[in-house]
DNA sequence: AGGCAGGCTTTTA
DNA sequence: TAAAAGCCTGCC
């Protein structure tokens, strides 16, 4: 089907954004894996797109997870040039980015898994793991992927099977995450209830999780658009361009919206 | 109690 | 060789 999409939307901007690890271009668009599901998505004209599946798919899952009744123009028209220059021009220049709806439970295995590597490598042990405990599907082409592996997958995993996955110390986080997922003792239906307050606290106290990747969680997976994940690169913009302090209370309630802006800025190598 | 140093697997540049 | 969307443990 044909989707016009008028407000950002930048398939490449997205897929560097660091917040999805599963998009990987094909000629002319860009394959998005998200849970089990699959999408093709290529650029056909201004503001439209090409999208692989029904009008029933796209409402249901595609639309809520690219974050479409969002206004992101709107959200950038905020920052005032004057009294934020480098938030500014971060908004300009990174404009097309959007905050993805992403599945907690996939979230929270794919920022564990983040912690202490660099984007590529943390690609090469997710897709591994889907490999490994995933299914195996075929795309609207035909050609094969794997989808994001359930909890219950995951726990059931040989330790051999685990290094294959290349996580190095993080494997006791992975598997420790994926048994209690799959008991129970991390409801992900009972923490999207929470407050923001509680639901961070909720994350803390999981095995291998801190304050940056549940920060994360939050952002990506829970889209808690005020959450403001602080990492060595926003680390950097904050004593490069924030000696003074950075206004989070006037950012309310789209820190984390701008916090993607600030990470891709200071990430393009721009200063 | 809360802060800090050191260690940790592997990949990438 | 250093750095990478960090966290845990032990020590003080």
């Amino acid at each position: 089907m044909t989707v016009s999409i008028t407000d950002d939307f930048d398939l490449q901007a997205i897929a560097d954004s660091g917040q999805c690890f599963r998009w990987d271009p094909i000629p002319g668009g860009m394959r998005i894996l998200h849970g089990k599901e699959c999408l093709l998505v290529r650029p056909v004209g201004k503001n439209r797109y090409d999208f692989s599946c029904t009008e029933d798919a796209f409402e249901r899952i595609w639309a809520p997870y690219l974050d479409l009744a969002a206004d992101y123009a709107a959200i950038r028209a905020r920052i005032d040039p004057e009294k934020d220059p480098f938030l500014a021009a971060a908004c300009a220049h990174q404009a097309g980015i959007r905050i993805l709806r992403q599945d907690p439970w996939e979230m929270l295995i794919s920022f564990i898994i983040s912690q202490n590597r660099n984007i590529p490598a943390i690609r090469n042990s997710i897709a591994k793991l889907c490999e490994a405990a995933g299914e195996q599907r075929r795309d609207e082409e035909g050609n094969t992927y794997f989808t994001f592996p359930a909890p219950e997958a995951v726990a059931a995993l040989s330790g051999e099977a685990m290094d294959r996955c290349r996580l190095g110390y993080r494997d006791r986080y992975v598997r420790s995450a994926a048994e209690k997922a799959a008991d129970g003792s991390i409801d992900f239906t009972a923490l999207s209830g929470a407050s923001d307050e509680e639901l961070l606290k909720q994350l803390l106290a999981i095995y291998g999780v801190g304050v940056k990747v549940a920060s994360c969680v939050m952002l990506f997976g829970f889209h808690r658009v005020n959450a403001f994940p602080v990492d060595v690169w926003i680390r950097r913009v904050l004593e490069e361009h924030y000696p003074r302090g950075y206004p989070r209370e006037e950012y309310a309630p789209y820190n984390g919206i701008y916090q993607q802006y600030l990470f891709a800025e200071i990430r393009s190598g721009r200063k």
